[in-house]
DNA sequence: CACCATGTTCCTTG
DNA sequence: CCAAGGAACATGGT
């Protein structure tokens, strides 16, 4: 489920379930998921430890937690992989398939769900250390964007997954923001002249926006038999409130563009899906 | 069985 | 030293 507006989406969902909670007891089902903490430096740290501040950056999740014992804030940095989760849920909710730790909050439990374990929660956060800007950082300039880019030969599609460029973009809002900016995927990132990169820079803001005010209205409940509320992975359209992103190329090759009518192509770069209006970007 | 999947890191090559 | 490309990680869906 992981770019920056799920991210944030969820963000915003568990700050106040979270905040002013003390966690009794943690079960690490998936210590790779910790590294390069252990298990047990995990657990001495974080047992009696209450949640307190929660922030987003990037594609990460940062919590601060107050200490057992006094001392200084504890730091732990989450990350979703490719198809983590997390939830707070009563304590009876019985607990999903791949669930890699799971903290006891009392009558409530926060779960650490993946099923492909690509994701993190540890207590090491140097990984966000080499972030580039957020999306909308004041000094983040269409002249910075554009002076980035222009050290690369790289194609610019795979210039926006560079989380030291800008931080928060994926594959899915990379190839939504191109096609906003009717820039092709394929353009050297060093050929965007300073009108373009102010063009892709308020198209990677404005998808990214979009989403995050589209994915604040809905329910999530990742306990429910059907998980919704998961933008481009959740499908229960029977829940009100649902909302599923409207993505104007990603996944939709051999459609019609919406815009031309002409089919959406994809291309393989990097070795990942890239999906495009060959008529509408240049 | 084949191929694909929202991400990051590590290794190799040039 | 750096940039770029690919494999690896692990599991599930089609």
């Amino acid at each position: 489920m992981p770019e920056l507006p799920e991210v944030e989406v969820l963000m915003r969902h568990l700050r106040p379930r979270l905040r002013g909670k003390t966690i009794r007891t943690i079960e690490v089902r998936r210590a790779r998921v910790l590294a390069p903490t252990s298990a047990a430096r995990f657990r001495r740290v974080l047992l009696g430890a209450t949640f307190q501040e929660l922030r987003r950056r990037g594609k990460y999740l940062l919590f601060q937690l107050r200490p057992r014992d006094s001392g200084p804030p504890i730091h732990l940095l989450g990350h979703l992989g490719m198809a983590g989760r997390m939830f707070v849920a009563a304590a009876q909710i019985p607990l999903p398939k791949h669930a890699a730790v799971i903290f006891q909050l009392g009558t409530h439990r926060f779960i650490y769900q993946d099923t492909r374990y690509f994701g993190r929660l540890t207590l090491n956060v140097s990984a966000i250390e080499k972030l580039g800007p957020e999306p909308w950082d004041k000094t983040f300039t269409p002249a910075a964007f554009q002076k980035s880019l222009k050290s690369s030969r790289q194609a610019v599609k795979v210039k926006l997954l560079d989380q030291s460029l800008v931080a928060g973009v994926g594959n899915i809002y990379a190839s939504e923001a191109l096609f906003r900016a009717g820039l092709s995927p394929r353009r050297a990132a060093r050929s965007l002249t300073r009108a373009e990169a102010a063009r892709l820079l308020a198209a990677i803001r404005a998808v990214l926006r979009e989403a995050i005010a589209g994915g604040s209205t809905m329910p999530l409940d990742f306990t429910a038999r059907n998980p919704h509320g998961l933008f481009y992975f959740g499908h229960d359209r029977s829940v009100p409130g649902y909302y599923e992103e409207h993505l104007r190329v990603y996944d939709r090759a051999g459609k019609p563009c919406g815009h031309c009518g002409k089919s959406i192509k994809r291309i393989v770069q990097a070795a990942r899906s890239t999906y495009f209006c060959p008529a509408c970007q240049r």
